[in-house]
DNA sequence: GTCAATACGGCACGTGCCGTGCCGCTAGGA
DNA sequence: TCCTAGCGGCACGGCACGTGCCGTATTGAC
């Protein structure tokens, strides 16, 4: 898995191939192909491997300055390298590989949305977000735009870019929000 | 081109090879690559080549209702085959290869956001929009939770995910919005 | 301490697709 | 009438795939 991550990073995912991974790492194809049963299944355990500093949420009492410190954190993680580039490639891998998105959704989307979802559901509590509010689609409300921009746009994802989302968010494109 | 999506379709793009274009369009090799440097700007060309009706906007004084009318049309060509499936692949080989992503941008996505942008526009001069609000945020915050949906969550696109997001995102997350 | 089972590294194979040569044909313009 | 550019067809070397087979080393049971 090391030897997975080197090679994606110095020559591009796209360019990644089980046989280069076999004889850099010193070992035979097989022993690969025993654990693996594609590419994208083993760059997706490679990169998850590296567990970061789990991402998990703050609660100081307000939701908008920690969902700002738990974004900003995620986005320091994912914008730059060696990260950003590799779960770039992953998202994109998901799209070609149904095995590869059900794993990337279980193992770190679905956590990551829980996390949110619950730390939001406690601002809820406190009448810190509104009491109707679909709290899973307050998620996605959250996260796409950054998406949008790391997938579509691929421009950087800066603090002030999670700012300017965060703000725009709570208070709502009507007049006199 | 015709060929092209033709195989997509029956193979999944993953598995789809200029050696068989070639083959299945009754031409050479050559022909092709005279024409497109790579797969992914083949695919590209062919997909947009459908040109599908051009999703302009209507305007008829009501934001929500415009936009609601124009999301929900694009969301019925994209969510369902033959052109979802076929985007999403689109979509995950711009992650791999960037000259695929910079024609997705320029000939796609940059088209629309600007339509869209020309759309809210019109709607803060009328004061339907926050004055302040940039609208090049609020376009992202628009199509961040669609591509969200459609790419990450790869849950089905319908008309009433688009209405629920259009109405948190007037109404803001803040309580009493 | 012995032995069988298992996983291993190394090598080779057939297959598929890549991208690029070369061939001979054909259609269109000078 | 001839010349050229583009074409379909074919073949090639190269690479990576996924899977065999071989001989070796490690491990766990008895």
């Amino acid at each position: 898995m090391r030897t997975t991550l080197a090679l994606a990073q110095e020559a591009g995912y796209a360019k990644l191939s089980i046989e280069a991974v076999a004889a850099r790492a010193g070992v035979g194809k097989h022993t690969i192909y025993r654990r693996w049963p594609s590419k994208g299944l083993l760059f997706l355990d490679s990169l998850l491997s590296l567990n970061e500093p789990a991402l998990d949420y703050p609660d100081t009492g307000d939701v908008m300055a920690d969902l700002r410190r738990q974004i900003h954190a995620a986005v320091d993680l994912l914008a730059g390298p060696p990260w950003g580039p590799l779960y770039q490639a992953l998202v994109g891998e998901a799209q070609h590989d149904p095995a590869v998105a059900a794993g990337l959704g279980e193992r770190f989307i679905r956590p990551q949305t829980d996390k949110t979802v619950a730390r939001l559901r406690a601002a809820q509590e406190q009448g810190q977000v509104s009491p109707g509010f679909d709290l899973d689609l307050a998620m996605t409300i959250l996260s796409g735009p950054l998406y949008f921009r790391f997938l579509i746009s691929q421009e950087p994802l800066t603090h002030e870019y999670v700012d300017r989302v965060l703000e725009a968010l709570f208070a709502g494109l009507s007049p006199r929000g």
